[in-house]
DNA sequence: TGTTTGATGTTTACGGCGTAAACTTTATGT
DNA sequence: ACATAAAGTTTACGCCGTAAACATCAAACA
């Protein structure tokens, strides 16, 4: 049950009547919405169900519960956040470059939809375990970075460690970065949000010491 | 209204029977197993009150509503960690090791109490203006570590750059790496968590460059 | 072509939640 | 001792997630 993704109709403009045509698209887009206009607390499947103008039962036929909506929104941010860091590598080609590119993306995703940016990291371990979509998507993006890291290595540029670790560290100031910000946490208020991303990233790259 | 904090019992021990004796404390008390426990979701004003064995309306004399009971409960949190993170640099002496010591403190938080940390984080910076004793609290972590950057610097052994741009990189990448590693999102099966944070704490100090 | 059938959507119902208002009880200061 | 305000209770309302029984429609098959 619940929808095979790829059996969906093959001429979709046909608005061929369903019943409603596709909800589920329409549920996954109201979603959105509702969370960015008034956050993650007001996200309820039965606002998605009135906002897309049908009964607040009708989600159950494409989502097992709220949990299922919110992992479907999730994985959509996930995807986007991909595309994102993928146009934002098409550009430069220095290694170095590209991971800072890619460090941008990210940041920027994260302060542009901060509501979906919140809820993609939202559920724990355990329970996105049930998800596997969502973790693939997820995954996505950490090997992005990691390509990146092996290939500044190959080309010379990169200290010549573990290259797990080295994305490890990356990814984590960035999404540290990206965190902190949303909850403005270091926000100081001379400064631009986004500005801080480069003097981290140059300091990631020269580290600590004298 | 909403008690006073200094004006507590002078005798505490006295047991002299308000109608509860310390209600508050037994609710922030409840609403911390409760967390721990059961995650986030469980968190319930009336589940905390039934614990504590009081109607389900007596806990708003002492918390405005859910969210400020939710804010007590991360103020806690946060003053918890810092306490774990003073404790963490009595011992060495060096600032690199008092940042590294720091940094395990942070991470061993985290990894022992995710559903604490989460809701320490879970507020976004609006919402947080609102609890300003909270944003106090947090900010004393970040301050604690940036006494340390500075203290690196004096030392001349930390770079010479703005030493809040140093402190937000490894506070982000701590912080980045305590999330990543509660969201399960860069765990690999073989390592232990607690284990990933020494390579990174090696990598932010040597820094990427070959 | 007409019928069946499974997918999609609706109605009704239940209990839990947050919160407000009106009420009762108790501790404390005069 | 008694008045008063703080602390706790009861009752009530509307929203939420979810389950079950029901209705409707599209499409496959006879």
């Amino acid at each position: 049950m619940n929808r095979v993704p790829g059996k969906r109709r093959q001429t979709p403009r046909r608005k061929r009547g369903y019943h409603h045509g596709d909800l589920r698209r329409a549920l996954l887009g109201a979603a959105l919405d509702l969370l960015a206009r008034k956050g993650p607390a007001a996200l309820s499947l039965r606002e998605v169900a009135r906002r897309v103008g049908v009964s607040h039962a009708a989600p159950y036929r494409h989502f097992a519960d709220r949990d299922a909506l919110v992992a479907a929104v999730a994985q959509e941010g996930f995807e986007e956040l991909a595309r994102a860091m993928g146009a934002a590598v098409s550009g430069p080609a220095a290694p170095l470059d590209r991971m800072r590119a890619m460090g941008h993306a990210y940041v920027r995703f994260a302060l542009e939809r901060p509501a979906h940016f919140r809820v993609m990291f939202s559920m724990d371990a355990d329970a996105r375990e049930a998800y596997p979509a969502l973790a693939r998507a997820a995954d996505n993006t950490y090997d992005r970075l990691l390509a990146e890291v092996r290939a500044g290595q190959r080309a010379g540029i990169v200290r010549d460690t573990d290259p797990e670790a080295l994305a490890d560290t990356v990814w984590a100031a960035v999404h540290g970065l990206a965190v902190l910000l949303l909850d403005g946490q270091l926000r100081r208020p001379e400064t631009e949000p986004e500005t801080r991303i480069d003097p981290m990233l140059d300091n990631l790259r020269m580290g600590l010491l004298a």
